[in-house]
DNA sequence: ACATATTAATTTGCATGCAAAGTATTTGCA
DNA sequence: TGCAAATACTTTGCATGCAAATTAATATGT
């Protein structure tokens, strides 16, 4: 009830939107050779780790807004880096399957985890781990 | 070197990304009584804590972006919750003052860090000191 | 004093995040 | 069988976040 609650560096909720922000641009340079953006890489994670999911699936796996997804599979299709296909099985669901060229891209991406790692000096692995599990269990007590 | 970093459950930064989005979402209830979004109620607290101060000092405390804090201060003037005011010492400058209006949010806005607070059941105070920690780690380490 | 560098903000163009409304399809049930 | 409810997406409107370009004013060095 008190109003120090208000301070902003008693925030954890400012706290997690500067870290996020800043993760985000510090992606944005390795990524820049990608010729991708922070979410559409989150997107080919996604597919990287298994191809051909429903649009649902990789909203799932990603947390992305939905509404945004149709936007950002657009793009990522005029790239070139995936096809998206209809499910002849069921026709209101849509297939998202990795080209040549977006499976390809993997092998760029494979130091951009170590790129962005060497910045954390007093980040250890241990606490890296605990950190993790922290944010797991924000985003689970917050899941509705 | 590994793939396995390319998976996203390893990946800090999205659980990050997650995390952040989720909080953004928990407070817009909240807010939305107060007719603010979550951007906006940073630049609240900031000015609640100090007032009257330089746009240039806003940015530094709020971490927010400086061509959104611009649009950002118009549609809070417009809302009457505060006034943008010209230095006249430093014409450069302009200072940032809330209205009685803006000032008496205080008290509508008291409650609610314990109302989002409520919501972190697996999260004792002395894990979220530790999350508090570990996240101006990340912060200060990207930091150019 | 004067030209240049620096600082403080604003503007612009692009990429999302989010809620809400809209469009097909498919399911479930009476 | 037929229709309402649930699904899977897409579309739309608004609010940022970010980089880069622009403008205005002050600080600096010679």
């Amino acid at each position: 009830m008190s109003f120090n609650q208000l301070k902003l560096k008693n925030q954890l909720c400012h706290r997690l939107y500067m870290a996020s922000n800043s993760i985000v641009r510090a992606y944005r340079e390795p990524l820049n050779g990608l010729n991708i953006t922070y979410t559409q890489y989150i997107v080919m994670m996604a597919l990287w780790e298994q191809d051909k999911i429903t649009i649902a699936e990789l909203l799932e796996k990603t947390a992305i807004d939905g509404g945004a997804m149709t936007q950002i599979l657009k793009k990522m299709a005029d790239k070139r880096l995936l096809e998206i296909i209809k499910d002849e099985k069921d026709k209101r669901k849509r297939l998202v399957q990795l080209t040549k060229q977006g499976q390809a891209l993997k092998l760029e991406a494979v130091n951009i985890p170590n790129e962005i790692g060497y910045k954390f000096e007093s980040i250890d692995s241990e606490q890296a781990v605990k950190l993790r599990q922290l944010l797991d269990l924000v985003v689970s007590d917050l899941r509705v």
